[in-house]
Order: C-alpha cells, then sequence, then structure tokens
RNA sequence: GCGAGAGUGGCGGAAUUGGCAGACGCGCUGGACUUAGGAUCCAGUGCCGCAAGGCGUGCAGGUUCAAAUCCUGUCUCUCGCACCA
C-alpha cells in the first residue's frame, strides 16, 4: 500500500541525462526562507544506481518558488525521506473506516476521561495554540489505550457566541450558517492533524438536541433554592414559607419562592454596552470597556436573570483543596471568590440624643438581620481599629446618601454623586491615586465610644461590595490614611506596631497618627482592649458587639451573583414565559416551561439589525413564537439568551451520553466515566469557565443527577505560544541607529537617546542584519549598536500568526504535533520557531529512514533491521529509552520525552544491526506523539493492524544498567579525573580506584587527607587541609 | 501597590530533586559526497586562553565535603489582580 503510494512519485529517467538548471536563480542563504522543497511532491525521485554513495537524481520539474517568485528547481537531492501528505490522510482515512478510536458505552477495566477545552470555532480556523494542548491530551490517550485502559476522549464546540452574531449582523443572514462552516472547517484542520477523537461523540452548543439540556439544567436551577442550613441545594417545592407570606396566597407564595431559586430575577446594576447592544456579565468587562472589541460601557439599572453562584462561594472555595489544579489557578479561583471575614457593625444615624436609648434597645433585641432605618451598616474586617474609626464613607448609589444629605452639602452632594454616575470604572480606578469625596454634613456615632463621626461620600467604596458603607480608620488602613490626608480628617492610631522590626516603618509616626500602619500589632487608645493582640482582640470585640446587638460576626465575598442574561439572538433561550394580566402585561409571575416541552428553539428572524435599546433582539421574533398559548392561557417567553459561558457548563458531561434523547446524561454511563480525569486548556479560562461549571455541576450534585461533587479532578494550563522571535533595535528621527544601552524612558513614557533626549523609535531589525558578538546581538554593519531579542503574541496586525494548514502542508501533521510538544514545557509560554518545526521534520526522516530501506524502488525494511538479539550495549538504549518516555508521559514532559528519542535514532542510525524488537519498541514509543508515520512504520515491520491497541513496552531495569560506570573525583571542589569502575563498586573499591588515579594520585601526594566522601555510583570527594 | 511564577550558552530548553552544569534541538564553524546546497553524513561548538589552566546557572552573602537546586538579602522580567474595607 505504502510502496504504491511511493511508486508514484518514482520514475526512471535515462542514465547519464544531466540535471540541468531550467532558471538562473541566485539562491544565497535566504533568511526566513521557508520553504521546503522536500515535501512539495512536484518532483520525483529515481533510484539512479543503488550505490550508497552515489547521490540521487531529481527528474527536473520547474515548480514555482513560492516566496523568490522565479521557477527554481533542485538538481539533486537525496530522496526525499517520507511524504507525510501520503501517509498521513491515508492512516486517518483508516482510523475512521476501522473506528479505532470509537469508545465503548461503559469502560471496560481501568478508565480514562481525558477532556480539551472545545473551542469556539471561529472563522480564522484552528490557531497553533489549540493544536498544543490538543496534541498533548492526545499523547495521553493513546499511551493510555495502549496500557489498556479505556479512553474517553471526545471533541465539540462551544459555538453560540458574538463573532456569529456580528457576521449574521453584517450579512443579515442567519448565524448557524456561518456557524456550521466553520465547525466543518474547525473538523477538517483537527482531523487533519490525527488526534484520536471519539468523532460519534462530536456535539455543539448550538445543536437543538444539545441545548435543549441546557435549557433542562436551567430549569433545575430555576427549581432549586440553597439551604444553607444544611449547606445544599434542595428542591423549590421544599422550601419552607413563612406563616405571613402563605396568609397572602398563592401569588405572595409563588413571588417568595421566585426570589429564594438559584436562577431568579433582580433588578441590577448592569453593565450595558451600547456599541454591542447587549448587557454583559462584570467578568466580560475590562476598565470599562467590552472585553470583546474594547467598547464602552455604562452602568445601568435593569431587571436581568441572575445566578445564586454566591450560595455556593464556600463549597466553591473550599473544595479547591481536594483537586489537583495548580496552586495558581486555584489561587486565582480563590481570589476571585474572595472570601474575608470580619464584622457587621451599626453606626446610630438618629438624633443624637436617641443614641443611649437606641444602645439600650439593641441590648435587649440584639443585632437585627436586616438594618434599621436609623443605622449605617458597615462591614469590616478589622473590628478591632473601631475605636479609631474616626470618620464613615457611603458609596455615592448608597440608598441614604439623600437622607444623610444636609441643606448646606445638598449641592456638593449631587454634584459629585452625578460625577460618579458618569465615570466610567476605569476613570475611577485609573485615579487611585487620588482620593475624591465629599462631605454629607449628617454624623453617626461610634457604638463603642459614643463618639460622633462625620460620614462622607466617597467613590472609593463600592456599593458592590459588602454593605456600600465603611468605617474609616485612617491610622490602620491606607485607603481611609490618603482621603484623611485629601480632607484633613482626624487621625487615631489605636494599634501599636510595636518595636521597629524593619526597615521603613516609624512607630512614633504611626501613634502620632502621621503614617498609617494596616498590620497586626497591640491596640492602644481602646478603652477596656488596650494590650489585646490584634486577633486577641477581633475575636473578643466580635463577640461583645453580638452580646450587645451592635454587630455580628460576618462573612463575605467579593464574588457576585452570576448575571445571566444577553440581550442576543445567538444563544439558549431561556425556558421561561411570563404570566399576562388583563392587559396583556407581564404581571410579575413566572412559569417554567414543561421540561416534556423542550427544547424551547430559536425562532426565525427576518432582521438581524441591532436597534440600540436594551431590548432583547428575540422581541422581534414572530408572534406565535413571542406569545404562545398554554392551558389556554396566552404567555409572553422570555427573551433574553443565555450567556455563552452556559453551554460550556455541562458538555463534559454530554460527551459521556451525547445521543440520549430521554436524559441529559444515563446515571450508569455518568457513574462509569466521571470524573473527568485530566482537563487541559488554556489559562485564560482559569477562574470564569472554571468556575461556573464547578458551580452547575455542585447544583446538579444536591439534587442528585450527578454522582460527584467535583467535576475536573485534575487540570493542566498550556502555555502560550508566541509569534517568532523579533529582534528590534532604535533609530532617531534622523535615521541614526542607538544602541539599546542608550535607549530608555523619559519622564512622559516616551523611548528617548538618554545621552541626548532625542526621541527615538524601536524598530525591527531582520534576522540577517543580526550577527552574535562575543556578548551581545549587534547589528551586522555596525558593531556598536545592540540588538533586543523579544517574541511576541501572535496577531494578525502583527503578521506574525502561525497557520496549522501551512505547517502540516510543508511538513506534516506528525512534525507540528512533535514540534509542539518539543518546544518545551506544556504549561511554559514559547516563542514559535520555524526552524524548530524543520528539526524535528529532521528527526522524523532519520528515523524513518533508521527502519526503512530509502533506496528501495518500493517500501522495504532496512537491511540493517535483523531479526536478531540486541547486544547488551543496544539493550541498554532500548531500555533506558522505554523507561525514561514512560516516566516522562506520566509526567506530561514531553519535550524530554522527544529528546530521549532522538538520542535512540542517534544512536541506532548509527549501528549497522538494528534488531527488530528494539526497532518495534521504538515505534511504539513513537506512537502516540507522531502516529501517522508510526502506524506506517509498524505496517512495514510487518504487522497488519492498527499499533494503537498494541502493549506498551516494558522495559527491564536490570538491562538500563551499564556494568561499568564512569565516576568523577573530585578534589576539594575541583573534578580531578574521571575513573571507570564497575557499576557495582563499593565504597571502599571506589576510593581504591580513586586514589591509584594517576592524577588523583599526584594531586594527592604529599597533601593531607582531611575526609574522603564516596558516594557509591556517583563520586568520590578527597577533602585537604 | 498586592499576589504568583521565572531568571542557566548566540537561541528554545535539560539536569534522576543537593552529587560530572549545559541532555535534546536550533544556529554557527570546518570537512566529506568528482560542480552547486536549502539534501545527507562526519567532526567541533559555555566563556577566556596557543596551552597548562582559569571562570561560569541575574547579583551579594550564607549553610555544606559538595549548591542551578537549600537559606537570607537584592535586582530584573512575565503573567494575574487592582480602591473588595
Amino acid at each position: 500500500m505504502a510502496g504504491d503510494a511511493l511508486r508514484l512519485h518514482q520514475q526512471r529517467i535515462p542514465t547519464g541525462d544531466r540535471p540541468r538548471r531550467l532558471a538562473e536563480p541566485v539562491l544565497g542563504r535566504q533568511s526566513g526562507n521557508t520553504y521546503n522543497p522536500r515535501l512539495n511532491c512536484r518532483y520525483s525521485v529515481i533510484n539512479a544506481s543503488g550505490c550508497r554513495r552515489t547521490p540521487y537524481r531529481v527528474r527536473l520539474e520547474a515548480h514555482h518558488h513560492p516566496q523568490l517568485g522565479f521557477p527554481w528547481c533542485n538538481t539533486r537531492s537525496s530522496m526525499p525521506a517520507y511524504h507525510p501528505a501520503q501517509i498521513e490522510p491515508k492512516w486517518q482515512a483508516f482510523w475512521e473506516q476501522r473506528q479505532t478510536f470509537r469508545t465503548p458505552e461503559l469502560p471496560h477495566g481501568e478508565k480514562l476521561y481525558v477532556l480539551d477545552m472545545f473551542p469556539y470555532p471561529s472563522g480564522d480556523g484552528l490557531h497553533v495554540g489549540h493544536p498544543e494542548g490538543y496534541t498533548a491530551t492526545d499523547i495521553v490517550c493513546r499511551y493510555a489505550r495502549m496500557q489498556g485502559k479505556s479512553v474517553l476522549h471526545p471533541m465539540g464546540f462551544d459555538a453560540f457566541g458574538l463573532p456569529a452574531e456580528e457576521h449574521a449582523i453584517r450579512t443579515n443572514t442567519p448565524p448557524r450558517v456561518s456557524t456550521e462552516r466553520n465547525i466543518a472547517n474547525f473538523c477538517r484542520q483537527l482531523k487533519m492533524l490525527g488526534f484520536s477523537y471519539d468523532w460519534q461523540r462530536q456535539l455543539a452548543t448550538t445543536d437543538v438536541a444539545y441545548f435543549r439540556w441546557t435549557q433542562w439544567i436551567f430549569l433545575v436551577l430555576f427549581d432549586t433554592w440553597y439551604d444553607a442550613q444544611a449547606g445544599r441545594g434542595r428542591p423549590i417545592a421544599e422550601l419552607p414559607i413563612p406563616p405571613e407570606v402563605a396568609q397572602q396566597g398563592l401569588a405572595a407564595v409563588r413571588l417568595f419562592q421566585d426570589e429564594h431559586r438559584l436562577a431568579y430575577q433582580g433588578e441590577a446594576l448592569v453593565n450595558w454596552c451600547p456599541a454591542l447592544g447587549t448587557v454583559l456579565a462584570n467578568e466580560e468587562v475590562v476598565d470599562g470597556k467590552s472585553e470583546r472589541g474594547g467598547h464602552l460601557v455604562e452602568r445601568r439599572p435593569l431587571r436581568q436573570w441572575m445566578l445564586r453562584i454566591t450560595a455556593y462561594a464556600d463549597r466553591l472555595e473550599q473544595d479547591l483543596e481536594q483537586l489537583n489544579w495548580s496552586d495558581s489557578i486555584k489561587k486565582l479561583q480563590s481570589d476571585w471568590i474572595g472570601r474575608s471575614t470580619g464584622a457587621e457593625v451599626d453606626f446610630f444615624i438618629g438624633p443624637t440624643s436617641g443614641f443611649p436609648a437606641w444602645q439600650a434597645q439593641r441590648q435587649v433585641s440584639g443585632f437585627p438581620r436586616r438594618a434599621d432605618e436609623d443605622v449605617l451598616r458597615v462591614y469590616t474586617t478589622r473590628p478591632d481599629t473601631l475605636f479609631g474609626a474616626t470618620y464613615m464613607v457611603i458609596a455615592p448609589e448608597h440608598p441614604f446618601v439623600e437622607r444623610l444629605t444636609t441643606k448646606q452639602q445638598k449641592e456638593a452632594v449631587q454634584q459629585y454623586r452625578a460625577k460618579a454616575a458618569a465615570k466610567s470604572d476605569r476613570e475611577r480606578t485609573d485615579l487611585v491615586k487620588e482620593k475624591t469625596g465629599v462631605f454629607t454634613g449628617s454624623y453617626a456615632i461610634n457604638p463603642v465610644n459614643g463618639q460622633p463621626v462625620p460620614i462622607w461620600v466617597a467613590d472609593y467604596v463600592l456599593i458592590s461590595y459588602g454593605t456600600g458603607a465603611i468605617m474609616a480608620v485612617p491610622a490602620h488602613d491606607t485607603r481611609d490614611f490618603e482621603f484623611a490626608r485629601q480632607f484633613d480628617l482626624k487621625v487615631i492610631a489605636v494599634v501599636d506596631p510595636g518595636p521597629p522590626r524593619g526597615e521603613g516603618l516609624d512607630r512614633e509616626a504611626v501613634l502620632a497618627g502621621e503614617s498609617c500602619f494596616a498590620e497586626l500589632g497591640t491596640a492602644v487608645n481602646s478603652g477596656p482592649y488596650d494590650g489585646l493582640t490584634t486577633a486577641e482582640f477581633k475575636a473578643r470585640i466580635t463577640h461583645d458587639l453580638a452580646e450587645t446587638g451592635l454587630g455580628r460576626e460576618a462573612v463575605n465575598y467579593k464574588l457576585r451573583d452570576w448575571l445571566f442574561s444577553r440581550q442576543r439572538f445567538w444563544g439558549e433561550p431561556f425556558p421561561i414565559l411570563h404570566e399576562l394580566d388583563e392587559q396583556g402585561q407581564p404581571n410579575g409571575l413566572l412559569r417554567a416551561v414543561d421540561p416534556q416541552d423542550l427544547p424551547v428553539n430559536l425562532p426565525h428572524l427576518d432582521d438581524y439589525q441591532p436597534h440600540g435599546r436594551p431590548e432583547p433582539p428575540l422581541m422581534k421574533a414572530p408572534e406565535a413564537w413571542l406569545y404562545p398559548v398554554i392551558d389556554g392561557q396566552r404567555y409572553l417567553r422570555e427573551t433574553n439568551t443565555m450567556p455563552q459561558w452556559a453551554g460550556s457548563c455541562w458538555y463534559y458531561l454530554r460527551f459521556i451520553d451525547p445521543a440520549n434523547e430521554a436524559c441529559f446524561v444515563d446515571p450508569v454511563k455518568e457513574r462509569a466515566w466521571m470524573p473527568v480525569d485530566l482537563y487541559v486548556g488554556g489559562a485564560e479560562h482559569a477562574v470564569l469557565h472554571l468556575l461556573y461549571a464547578r458551580f452547575w455541576h455542585k447544583v446538579l450534585y444536591d439534587r442528585g443527577y450527578v454522582s460527584t461533587s467535583e467535576p475536573f479532578r485534575r487540570l493542566v494550563n498550556q502555555g502560550m505560544i508566541l509569534g517568532e522571535m523579533e529582534y528590534t533595535g532604535y533609530r532617531t528621527g534622523t535615521g541614526n541607529w542607538v544602541g539599546a544601552q542608550h535607549v530608555g524612558k523619559n519622564a512622559d513614557g516616551l523611548l528617548v537617546d538618554k545621552r541626548r533626549g532625542d526621541p527615538v523609535t524601536e524598530e525591527s531589525v531582520s534576522a540577517d542584519a543580526v550577527v552574535r558578538s562575543s556578548e551581545t546581538l549587534v547589528l551586522a554593519d555596525d558593531p556598536a549598536i545592540r540588538i533586543d531579542s523579544r517574541a511576541f503574541k501572535m496577531s494578525k496586525s502583527r503578521g506574525n500568526v502561525v497557520n496549522p494548514d501551512q505547517i502540516v502542508h510543508d511538513y506534516g501533521a506528525d512534525a507540528l504535533r512533535l514540534y509542539e510538544m518539543f518546544m518545551g514545557p506544556l504549561e511554559a509560554t514559547k516563542p514559535w520557531s520555524m526552524d524548530g518545526v524543520r528539526g524535528v521534520a529532521k528527526f522524523l526522516d532519520r528515523a524513518w529512514r533508521m527502519i526503512v530501506e530509502e533506496r528501495a524502488e518500493s517500501l522495504a525494511l532496512s537491511t540493517a533491521v535483523r531479526d536478531c538479539e540486541p547486544t547488551s550495549e543496544q539493550n541498554r538504549v532500548i531500555h533506558t529509552a522505554i523507561k525514561d518516555i514512560t516516566r516522562d508521559l506520566d509526567h506530561l514532559q514531553f519535550n524530554t520525552a522527544i529528546a530521549r528519542m532522538m538520542e535512540f535514532v542517534n544512536f541506532f542510525t548509527k549501528e549497522s544491526t538494528r534488531p527488530r524488537v528494539a526497532m518495534e519498541s521504538f515505534v511504539l514509543l513513537l506512537a502516540p506523539f507522531a502516529p501517522h508515520i508510526a502506524e506506517e512504520l509498524w505496517q512495514s515491520l510487518g504487522h497488519s493492524d492498527t499499533l494503537a491497541y498494541e502493549p506498551w513496552p516494558v522495559f527491564n531495569e536490570e538491562l538500563t544498567r551499564s556494568q561499568t560506570i564512569e565516576v568523577p573525583v573530585q578534589v576539594g571542589k575541583k573534578v580531578r579525573a574521571k575513573i571507570t569502575v564497575p557499576a557495582n563498586a563499593t565504597s571502599e573499591q571506589l576510593e581504591a580506584a580513586a586514589r591509584t588515579n594517576e592524577k588523583i594520585a599526584a594531586i594527592l601526594a604529599g597533601v593531607d587527607i582531611e575526609k574522603v566522601i564516596v558516594v557509591p555510583g556517583r563520586l568520590v570527594n578527597f577533602q585537604v587541609k
């Protein structure tokens, strides 16, 4: 079969037919010339003589050089070692036909579920970053299959999303059309890379049969409330209804239930993006601009669907512990959840004369669940600094602002509020250094000492965190300190830092209120609490506050409830109906679509153009869709759609049972395959997707639909692949080049020549122009100029994007896979290098020629490959290769595994006899990495079936050891000699051998030996006086 | 500012976790193959030095017979977060 393929490319040309040039190309060393004629199948090779030394002749056939732009040909070439373009499609077809990677419904024996983060099928096709993680998981899966495990390795597409929507708006065609086209392209590219997915399980979040179950899970969320006491989600029917609510009738009960569901509607200050015509989640807004497109975002109150993820905050944080994720990702999640403990404290804001009565009243009634009208409630993590609270600040959006503002201050406060509202988040955070605010004119009373404290409005306090109000302790909080400095407010120190421990801490200044100290210390100026340490004080005062009804222990999270609705037309519709009153207006009561009536399909729209109002585009849907009639009753459909995250929250479950029409996943299969054993993807999903998916999973777990509390047991983040290294120098306006050593940034952040102050610009330098001097890279024609080399993110605008199609065309999929794994550690950020690709392509050539007879007319085994016993040295190479590669695979260290294979090939190409068993072991070791060439070689070694399920080679520890080893001998710190000893030499033997070594003996003669350290198998060290 | 990670040849990166620093690959130098080289093969390649030898894992100390690895301090870079009370 392969022979046929090869023969196509072989034609005899008459002996003596001299090669000719068709053109006179001036081919110097073209840097950046990536063209590889060996894989261009438009020329052919013949076997001219059969003599190894005689070069092969190429039949001349002009082909257009894609970069040099003129016809050019090789006049002589070695025979192309192998043709990836022939082999790879052949084996891809083989696997597909035979369904080699079809996964059983249920695992036999040990199971392994390996998941890739499924891609968004963009119109640009696959990026080289995708195959990085996908190759890694593919290697793990192929390796696991050879170890006899049942492997679930699926692929799908996260296909709802804005680009398809934008395309629809541009072209006024349904987004499904472009989405399906993009999916087809992605599939083609993924298959071209030879990944061993079970394609039978392919899914897209946009499939009606898929989002039907996304909607179904939404209904589960809708049907669940969080029982804080039990610490789990329960059916809404089990929600206790307070009697006073029950008395008010059914509608009141339903509203009460709606308030407690995990999916609820709430008036939220949302991020409305006029340019995109939609509301965005906090996570999708970066610096006050939309993450996608960078459009300005404004804050508006709107009624939106929310998911009560905050109810699960504690569990989401605590369960991180049991996961095999990198510490940095865990920490990212943990910070995002942002749990903090402290206390809530009420400051009395009624008339001063009423304070004692209020205090006494509180003593009796205790701390109310909801803050009264006459108090300002604050949250603090440092209740121990309560005595130092010299003023209070409320957020500009705080509901009490108006009440607390006195007549005199009214105008100033109103102006300030208006200004704060107009400010984008970006502006608010940009000027972090400069605090702004305005006095309300009112005072509150500090509950611990009865002192009046002024209440200010300032935008450094956020309405969305804690209670939207703070007690300010300028002596012990840097932000409060800055604010107090700005407005000349009182500073009272209540924490003594103690004797100076490090530099930069002036205890006297702290105690005098001239410096801020935000760490732990000992209490002062705190009445009865003086002398307590911060920790003791915290515990004591929290207890005392609770006793006197003035405060209570409290926990707060940075995490907010998840804004779950979008005003888009390319997303999952909500399976929710609004009840209508007599006038045909929604009456505020909701009805869930009956699960049997799912899916709620997307309606056909005639017109995709946005109207710029924060009203969902699905309001333009046909009447029949918008106003369904059920049981004789007319309803309004919910016209918001779910965010793109929805579909990716549970796709790993659907892969287990993708065709099930009766339920979202069969419980038996779910128990058999879950959890995901290895999940690989980019770090950009460290918080959002991974947090959302865990949240949904926990709800499903609470409701008994899944068997594990966490979905992803092990998570690995692949590093980013940067573009090819670029060289830059600096040039002045007059065109002169300046050495990097003279360039710096001036006060305005501009690049200037530091000597003269002239502005300079960074310019790219062609790699040709760069040469190496002994110390630095320099510009070839001017050794005085240093060049910086740097790699950048791939981007269209920079023009450094590498296209996987091109690499596969030039070097083959195996080379691409191998290169991406060889670049460096999976998790590291690393730059692309075309030369590196050529390097691994060369390795594949060599591996091929190690086994296959390259000179033969048809494919045949190399004559060096024989059925014979390996020599002991060969055995050592074979068995250490197996040992090392196996270990590296277990640790996902693919780069070193490939290095070991290269060593194997380097060794065996020099051997004139290559035992067949060695070659077979090698091919099996290579198979997970470069499966196409491995299958082809396996076939040429005489096997008819795929190697995908061949047992993984085993090594014999005995055979990995060589008989003699070389051991360094040190005198002092220096290695002075190396001795060759039997591998099992004892300490005594080693020392003796070292002493008798000529060189060592000479050095040791006449010196006092203080101590001799011998590490058997490692070294001998003589310590001398 | 806070947090995390990383600094090793000309470059990407190795180093069994304290035991010969620089595996493997790229690049470069020289050679072979009766012209040519972007094929292939061979040799060399951390730096200085003709050599003997010396110096070398950002920098400065420390522990140890022995440090890229452990400790202290410090500098630089990358990535997150960024008024979260």
